[in-house]
DNA sequence: GTTGGGAGAATTTTT
DNA sequence: TTCTCCCAAC
C-alpha cells in the first residue's frame, strides 16, 4: 500500500486519490504535476482498476515514457496501461479498428518531407504557372489549419484571404483537394489525418465508440492547455460513458497555438463537464525564490481566471538570476562556454546545465564554441535522426520489404539509382502494377529487365539485399536485413556522395538503427510504426550517450523538463520574441514561451542579451534587449556588461547604407555548420 | 521527357 | 549547410 498522504502534499494527494468523476487539475510550473499524475495512475491501479482500462494521453513520447517509468517505480502492474501521444494512440486505434470508417490497417504515415514532396507534385500537376503560385509550405499550412481547427478548407482560405491576397483561390482549393486525393490513393496519412480520423472513428462508428467508451474506465490527459479542438473532443467522447476524465495543465504554459492548441479548452473544461472538481497545485518545488520572482513578473499583467502567483517552497539565500550584456553572438557563445566551464569547475556537472533557445538556428554559434572547447553536449537538432536522408533511405528499403504497396518507399529507393529519376521510377511502379514485392524473384526479375542501363549495376546490388530478405525476415533477424542492404548497395552509394569520414559517420548511424530495431519489441513492423511518430528527442533517448554532457534544446522541447542551471541566449527582440510574432502582434504566446523557459531553472538562471546580430548577408545590425527582459525590474536580477567598447574587428559595412547605424564586419564566413547534425557520440 | 549539375535562397516553434 | 529551382545535356 502506498501512503499517498506521506509522499505527496495535500493538494497533490487530493488530486491523486480523488473519487471518480471529471477533474481539472490546474498545475502551475514546477508544482509536481507529473508526480501527481503518476500517483493518480498508481492509485487507480492499486484500487483495482485493470491497467489496460486506463488511458493516459501525453503531448510527447518522452513524457509518456517517463511517466510510465516513474509509475512503475511506485506500483507494479502499470505496464498494461494505454499511454502515448494523441497521435500514437490514434494510430493504434485506427490500425486496429479503422475498417468501419474505411481506414485500412496497412496505411503509411507521411512525415513532413513526404508531405512536401506530395504537395509539390500536386502543384506541378495542377498549376501551369508554378512560379506565380503559392508555395507548397503555405498550402500545407492551409490544409493543416483546416484539419486541426475542424474547419472546411474554404473557410480557412477565406480567413487568410481577408489578410493577404492569395491569388487564384479556386486553383488553391483544387490543388489541396488533389493532395487529399493523392494521400487517399497512397493509403497514407499525415500527422493531422491521424487525429482527424481518430476522432472520425469515434464519431462515425457507433460500435467502436461504444466499445472504447465502455473499455476505458479512466482517461487522463497531460498538458491539457496544448490540446486543440480535435483532441478535446476526442477525449470528451472517450470518457463520455464512465465520466472519469482527469486533465492536468496550466494555461500560462500554452505554447502551441500555432499548431491549433486552444488554451480555452482548459478554461472551458468545467463547463463541458458539469460537476467537475477543480483542484489547484500552487506550491512550486522546483525553483528558488529569485527565479520565481522573475517568472511572476513575466506574467503579472496577463489576465487569468485563477490566482497564479508561483509560491516558492524553496527559500533561503539563493542568488538572483544573472543578466549578461554581451557584444554579439560570438561574444555570447564565448561567454556561455566560460560560464559552463566555470560552473563545472565549481562542481556543477555538465548534465545539470541546459541552454535553451528560441529557434534552432541561433544555437549554431554556441555549438561551435562548445565543440571547440571540448565541452560535451547533447542537442536535439532541427532535423531529427529519422529525418536525415540516409536514414530515410534505409527505412524505405525496410518498409518495402514488409509492405510491397509502399509507393513512396519504392520511389525513394529507385531514385537512388543513377539514371533513375522521378519519372522513370513512376514508370516502373506503374509497370509493376502498383506494388513491388522485393522478396519475390519474379518481380525482381521484371524490374531488372526494365531497368535503364545506367541504373543496372546499382540495381543488381540492391537486388541481392532484397533476395536475402525473406530468409532474414523468417529468422526474425532484422539486423541482417540492414547489414545486407548497407553492405551490398548503400555503403558504396554513400561513399560516392560524401567524403569518407562523412560517409562513415552516416554508416555508423545506420548501425545504430540496426541495433535499435533489434531491441524493439514487436520487431521491424512495430519499429517502423514507432519511428514515424518519433521525434529526434525520442530517438536520441535510445542512443548511447556520454554520461556527463550539457543539454541544448529549444524552449518548446524543454517543456516539462527541469535543470539546476538554465542559460537563455539571445534574449533580444526579433529573436525572442521572434520577428514573426512581433509582426503578427502575437506577443502573448512568446511571453508564455519565455515563462516556460524561465521556470525550467531550479537553482540558477542566466540570461544573455547581445547588442548586435548578424544578417544573412554577413552584416551586423544592432538589436534591442527583449521586451521581456526590459520588463524585469532591475533589482530582481544582477546585471553584468561583458564588453567595454566596440571591438576592433567591427568596421562600417562598405557596400550598404540602407540601415542607419548598421555595423559591418570585415568578413569571416562561418565554418562548417553543425546545426543540422546530432551529436550523439562525442 | 528526364536527369542531374549548379546557382541561389534561406533559417520558429512539433506530432 | 541544406533545400529548391532552373536549365543544359542526354
Amino acid at each position: 500500500m502506498i501512503d499517498f498522504a506521506r509522499v505527496l502534499n495535500q493538494e497533490q494527494c487530493a488530486a491523486a486519490t480523488a473519487a471518480d468523476g471529471p477533474m481539472l487539475v490546474l498545475a502551475a510550473a514546477g508544482t509536481g504535476k507529473t508526480r501527481t499524475l503518476v500517483h493518480r495512475v498508481a492509485y487507480l491501479v492499486e484500487k483495482g482498476v485493470p491497467s489496460e482500462r486506463i488511458l493516459l494521453l501525453t503531448f510527447t513520447n518522452r513524457a509518456a515514457r517517463e511517466m510510465l517509468e516513474r509509475a512503475r517505480l511506485v506500483v507494479p502492474g502499470v505496464d498494461g496501461i494505454w499511454s502515448g501521444t494523441f497521435h500514437s494512440i490514434c494510430n493504434k486505434f485506427l490500425r486496429r479498428w479503422g475498417l468501419p470508417i474505411g481506414v485500412k490497417p496497412g496505411f503509411t504515415i507521411l512525415d513532413e518531407d513526404d508531405q512536401k514532396k506530395l504537395m509539390g507534385q500536386c502543384i506541378k500537376e495542377n498549376v501551369k504557372d508554378v512560379k506565380d503560385f503559392q508555395k507548397k509550405e503555405f498550402l500545407l499550412k492551409l490544409v493543416s489549419d483546416a484539419a486541426n481547427g475542424g474547419e472546411s478548407l474554404e473557410r480557412v482560405v477565406g480567413r487568410y484571404q481577408t489578410k493577404t491576397a492569395l491569388g487564384d483561390v479556386s486553383l488553391i482549393l483544387q490543388v489541396c483537394r488533389a493532395y487529399a486525393q493523392r494521400k487517399a490513393d497512397l493509403g497514407a496519412m499525415d500527422f493531422d489525418d491521424l487525429l482527424v480520423n481518430g476522432l472520425r472513428l469515434l464519431r462515425e462508428s457507433d460500435r467502436t465508440r461504444e466499445f472504447l467508451q465502455e473499455h476505458f474506465m479512466h482517461v487522463l490527459v497531460d498538458e491539457y492547455q496544448d490540446t486543440n479542438g480535435l483532441q478535446a473532443e476526442f477525449t470528451d467522447l472517450l470518457a463520455a460513458k464512465h465520466r472519469n476524465i482527469m486533465v492536468v495543465g496550466d494555461d500560462f504554459q500554452c505554447i502551441y497555438t500555432w499548431r491549433g492548441a486552444k488554451f480555452e479548452n482548459i478554461r472551458e473544461f468545467p463547463r463541458r463537464w458539469p460537476g467537475c472538481k477543480v483542484l489547484k497545485l500552487e506550491r512550486n518545488y522546483r525553483s528558488v525564490a529569485p527565479i520565481l520572482d522573475v517568472a511572476n513578473t513575466v506574467m503579472k499583467d496577463v489576465p487569468h481566471e485563477f490566482e497564479k502567483t508561483l509560491r516558492p517552497f524553496r527559500t533561503g539565500g539563493a542568488p538572483k538570476p544573472r543578466l549578461y550584456n554581451v557584444w554579439d553572438g560570438r561574444a555570447q557563445a564565448e561567454a556561455v562556454v566560460k560560464l559552463v566551464t566555470a560552473l563545472r569547475e565549481n562542481g556543477v556537472p555538465y548534465d545539470d546545465i541546459a541552454i535553451l533557445y528560441r529557434s534552432h538556428y541561433t544555437s549554431i554559434e554556441i555549438q561551435m564554441a562548445l565543440t571547440r572547447n571540448r565541452v560535451p553536449f547533447q542537442i536535439t537538432s532541427g532535423v531529427g535522426v529519422f529525418e536525415q536522408m540516409h536514414v530515410k533511405d534505409l527505412l524505405a528499403f525496410l518498409r518495402l520489404c514488409i509492405n510491397p504497396r509502399a509507393e513512396m518507399s519504392f520511389m525513394r529507393l529507385m531514385e537512388l539509382l543513377p539514371g533513375v529519376g522521378e519519372g522513370t521510377a513512376r514508370k516502373y511502379w506503374k509497370a509493376l502494377g502498383g506494388s513491388f514485392d522485393g522478396t519475390n524473384p519474379m518481380e525482381r526479375m521484371q524490374l531488372g529487365e526494365m531497368m535503364c542501363a545506367k541504373g543496372k549495376p546499382g540495381w543488381s546490388q540492391m537486388e541481392s539485399a532484397f533476395a536475402a530478405a525473406p530468409g532474414h525476415l523468417a529468422a526474425r533477424d532484422d539486423r541482417r536485413l540492414v547489414i545486407d542492404f548497407v553492405e551490398s548497395f548503400y555503403s558504396a552509394h554513400l561513399h560516392r556522395q560524401f567524403e569518407p569520414d562523412e560517409a562513415g559517420q552516416r554508416l555508423d548511424d545506420l548501425g545504430e538503427i540496426a541495433a535499435q530495431i533489434a531491441s524493439t519489441q514487436g520487431g521491424l513492423g512495430a519499429f517502423l510504426d514507432e519511428v514515424a511518430l518519433m521525434t529526434n528527442l525520442d530517438a536520441r533517448a535510445r542512443a548511447s550517450l556520454p554520461a556527463d554532457h550539457a543539454h541544448l534544446t529549444t524552449v518548446h522541447q524543454a517543456k516539462g523538463m527541469e535543470w539546476p542551471v538554465v542559460i537563455l541566449p539571445w534574449l533580444v527582440d526579433t529573436v525572442f520574441p521572434s520577428a514573426r510574432s512581433i509582426e503578427d502582434g502575437n506577443l502573448a504566446e512568446e511571453r508564455r514561451l519565455f515563462y516556460v523557459a524561465v521556470t525550467r531553472a531550479k537553482d540558477r538562471l542566466y540570461i544573455c542579451v547581445p547588442r548586435s546580430k548578424k544578417t544573412a548577408d554577413g552584416g551586423q545590425y544592432p538589436v534591442e534587449p527583449s521586451v521581456f527582459v526590459r520588463e524585469i525590474p532591475k533589482e530582481l536580477v544582477e546585471e553584468q556588461t561583458l564588453y567595454s567598447a566596440p571591438e576592433p574587428s567591427y568596421s562600417r559595412r562598405r557596400w550598404d547604407d540602407e540601415e542607419d547605424g548598421a555595423w559591418g564586419r570585415a568578413s569571416s564566413r562561418r565554418g562548417g555548420s553543425t546545426a543540422y547534425k546530432t551529436h550523439w557520440r562525442r
